[in-house]
DNA sequence: GTACGTGCAAAGGTTTTGCATTACA
DNA sequence: TGTAATGCAAAACCTTTGCACGTAC
């Protein structure tokens, strides 16, 4: 089990490195998926059985307000994460319902008179559609 | 009080029109707040106090199916229920937290290895930043 | 040592479900 | 009249909170 993620660097961000962290880092790190957080706390707690919802959810919002995972809000139902925090879109595939990064670089052109009205920081662009993998079997 | 949805409409689409579900639709014409199911029930039911929950979750439910009202998935804790159906997209502002329209086309060009492999059939922009109104007062 | 994280249980908010009753078409 | 919607209550989910205890720094 390798710590693939930058210790170092959240002692520096100030953040308590504690082994239910440590553990739910290397389970994020490199994840596709964007797990729920129920999804994270199944996995993390296999090798952690002590390990509760609270720390998991008190964790992630930790990481989410040092800038280490984004917040996911595509699933009504609940928040997804994503330890990718590098801009990016993503595809929730119609008929696996799998959630895809879609890492592409999209020209949002803002006209003159939206760009008085508006002052807009940051955009996350939804796409629905079918996924390589679902494309191929339809 | 007027009807300014078409009525004759929901009838050929098969949507039985209930009192609740005409009171619903009256609530909803031309609304631009994206209200919740909460906020929905709350309205409704205040000229209507035998309304239930169950009713209008089972409506509004019954009005995305039919392609009536769109589930907004912009609110990490709730879903948001918008009556224009015409393709737009949203910002929610980080000051006052609503959601405001952004009626603009966007020319979303995908490149071609990911047209290849993606079938996408919509997409959606979610902004975030000042809406108009905080943008003046802030 | 101290401030902060953890674990547990309980509560809060949103949405769904089961079932008897009611009402649209 | 028959099928579908309503109303009520309870349950199912996801997330947050309070507090005593434990631990990273």
């Amino acid at each position: 089990m390798t710590v693939l993620f930058p210790m170092k660097r959240y002692r520096e961000i100030g953040i308590r490195l504690t082994p239910q962290r440590i553990a739910i880092l290397n389970y994020l790190d490199g994840n596709k998926n964007h797990p729920s957080a129920d999804e994270i706390y199944k996995a993390v707690s296999r090798k952690f059985p002590t390990m509760s919802f609270a720390t998991v959810y008190s964790a992630l919002a930790t990481l989410r307000d040092a800038g280490n995972v984004v917040e996911l809000t595509i699933d009504p139902m609940k928040k997804r994460y994503d330890p990718n925090t590098e801009r990016h879109h993503h595809l929730t595939c119609v008929s696996c319902k799998r959630v895809v990064d879609i890492g592409i670089e999209f020209n949002i052109e803002l006209p003159e008179n939206l760009k008085q009205d508006f002052d807009i920081t940051t955009h996350h662009i939804e796409f629905n559609g079918l996924c390589p993998e679902c494309r191929r079997t339809t």
